[in-house]
DNA sequence: GATCGTAACTAAAACGATCTAGTACGGTGA
DNA sequence: TCACCGTACTAGATCGTTTTAGTTACGATC
């Protein structure tokens, strides 16, 4: 098989008649070239479909053409949250076209994820990396801080000292949302069924919540692990009660939809009797029935202003100043209504 | 800050005494070098913790360290197919233990997904490609081979010729699985609510129900393109007639979920009345009132197979023999039962 | 007319591996 | 003694860029 020889600079270099230095001067737009060879040259490069090797230019330290993005989850739970294909289907959006790869990789521990962030850094693998879910004393901005490392830190609050730039979220004011919608049905026992509170999120939703007694709302939070085992439990005990509360909330669709199971197994009407609601949307909460009253979030384009994010903070010499996520906006479905009086 | 300088074999040749090019010998352990040098080199290397550079292998055209999985679709409905995720996931768990990284890229069209494929070949960017959905007259595999970049194809039938590794799925063993289960409950009048009939595993399910009529089954067939809307639509209609059907099998979860709602909403009482079923499994199945009976997939494992296979195939000197993918297994939840009597 | 500055280049050294073509050396057989 | 062989190496080219340190040529300045 012919295979082709891939045309190289100094290919062009040799039909313009110029030195392969001239050439890289004049592809990547840098002082050094006349504007007339700059044409010539340019016109060569095109006419032979010449494309930079990615591998020599990160070789030599320049950009790898690729940015990292390293999840820290359990791999095999990894398929339950919509919310990783649609924010990476985003990233991938912006990124095609631009002509930057993705480099994805699945880490067990946030210790792997250091690693993997220290080894990106070491082989020039990765121009810049994508953060997601910050915590408190987050080890990882100073770590890509002192690599070098360009990043762009998803969720969470704004960056205070202007360290790392930051797509932050507004958790706050979607809790807001969310808890005062029901509040404004009526609703003055409101059931807070969270995540693990050592997310950020959850701490604010939580804070939201409590904050609502100044209106009458009595809040309950319940901590689980997410999974939807321990939803079943919390909701059988919850509904067990003698006084049941009149709305319930969730932090995310499959959660919801574990809790609405219950209602429906132990004859609870929906949203007659109890109204339900999540913090989190997807596909299946408005094919159930009843539909999940959710907060919907567009995390396809999430994905998309993380990587143009990214992709800009690799051009600037500064850390680009925070910028705020797409709001999230409130989705009225049938599980959710007036208290019944 | 004092970026550490990279340990490069360059070093490890000097404090070893010997030549970079025989420390290249010893760590990829081919011969050369004697079995004491070796182990002095390999100590050496080890303690300085040396990894090799993936950039500067690739350059010279040895291993990227890399493997590319382009996926076709449009990237906004990603999010909906957990399937995605979960074989991702998979693939990343199979290679993150060789620190083989995964490129991942989002392409809108087939010929896209071909520029690719050649883009990543000339700058040795990937080892090898994973390839999904076969299809009639598939053009990518012809490409791959003749730009000379191993791939895996994942699905369909197993490749006749042995002109690539296919790691195939037996759907017609799937098929029969399901329509032979419902069959055995009692249900003669099935209806069959499909995807795409442009897909290959919609036409062999279809053969398997028809095949049926033999054991007196009479077997119906809609098409849908898969929207919820469709057969939302599709299932009205369906339910509006005088006799109904006494079982309703989907293409995936997320289509018999917008069926079982239809059911709800037109009070027809599964499995009671009615028997759902789907192809496709997922975590939602389990988590709606009633659970749906599934086919249920180990998408994850499949992904770590066909990461395997690739890696096997990189390895290898010739197209490796087909494989057959795991084979699913039917999980009977509530929403199936005999046909009333 | 010597000096200077600048634009437009060139030559060559990186980057970190792999890989080919040698070379030195000890041993073997005739 | 010499040709020959195999082992264990070394030297140096190679991959395709970027980048630094020169080197021209030419016009302007004093």
């Amino acid at each position: 098989m012919p295979r082709s020889k891939r045309v190289t600079i100094a290919d062009i270099a040799r039909q313009a008649g110029v030195s392969p230095g001239a050439v890289s001067f004049a592809l990547n737009g840098r002082p050094g070239v006349s504007e007339e060879t700059r044409q010539r040259i340019l016109a060569i490069a095109d006419q032979h479909d010449w494309r930079p090797s990615s591998t020599a230019r990160a070789l030599v330290g320049a950009r790898a053409g690729v940015i990292g993005f390293a999840v820290n989850r359990p791999a095999r739970t990894l398929g339950t949250e919509a919310f990783f294909t649609d924010f990476i289907a985003g990233v991938q959006s912006s990124l095609a076209t631009q002509r930057v790869g993705l480099q994805l990789v699945v880490v067990p521990t946030l210790e792997e994820e250091l690693e993997t962030y220290r080894r990106w850094r070491r082989a020039n693998q990765v121009d810049g990396v994508l953060v997601l879910d910050p915590r408190v004393d987050d080890p990882r901005p100073g770590l890509l801080r002192s690599l070098g490392l360009p990043s762009i830190t998803i969720g969470g609050q704004p960056s205070q000292g202007g360290e790392h730039a930051t797509l932050w979220l507004d958790d706050s004011a979607a809790a807001d949302t969310v808890f005062g919608y029901l509040a404004g049905l009526g609703h003055r026992r409101i059931v807070y069924v969270s995540g693990a509170a050592a997310h950020e999120h959850v701490r604010l939703r939580r804070g939201v919540l409590e904050g609502l007694s100044a209106r009458g709302v009595h809040g309950e939070v319940f901590e689980t692990d997410y999974s939807p085992n321990r939803v079943t439990a919390v909701m059988r005990a919850l509904l067990s009660r003698a006084e049941l509360p009149t709305a319930v909330v969730f932090d995310n669709d499959m959660m919801a939809l574990a809790g609405l199971r219950v209602t429906q197994e132990m004859g609870v009407r929906v949203p007659a009797e109890l109204s339900l609601a999540s913090f989190d949307d997807s596909i299946v909460t408005g094919l159930v029935h009843p539909s999940i009253t959710c907060l919907t979030r567009d995390t396809f384009l999430l994905g998309e202003h993380a990587a143009d994010f990214l992709l800009e903070q690799l051009n600037a010499p500064e850390v680009l100043p925070d910028r705020r996520g797409p709001v999230p906006t409130l989705t009225v479905r049938e599980s959710t209504g007036r208290v019944p009086s």
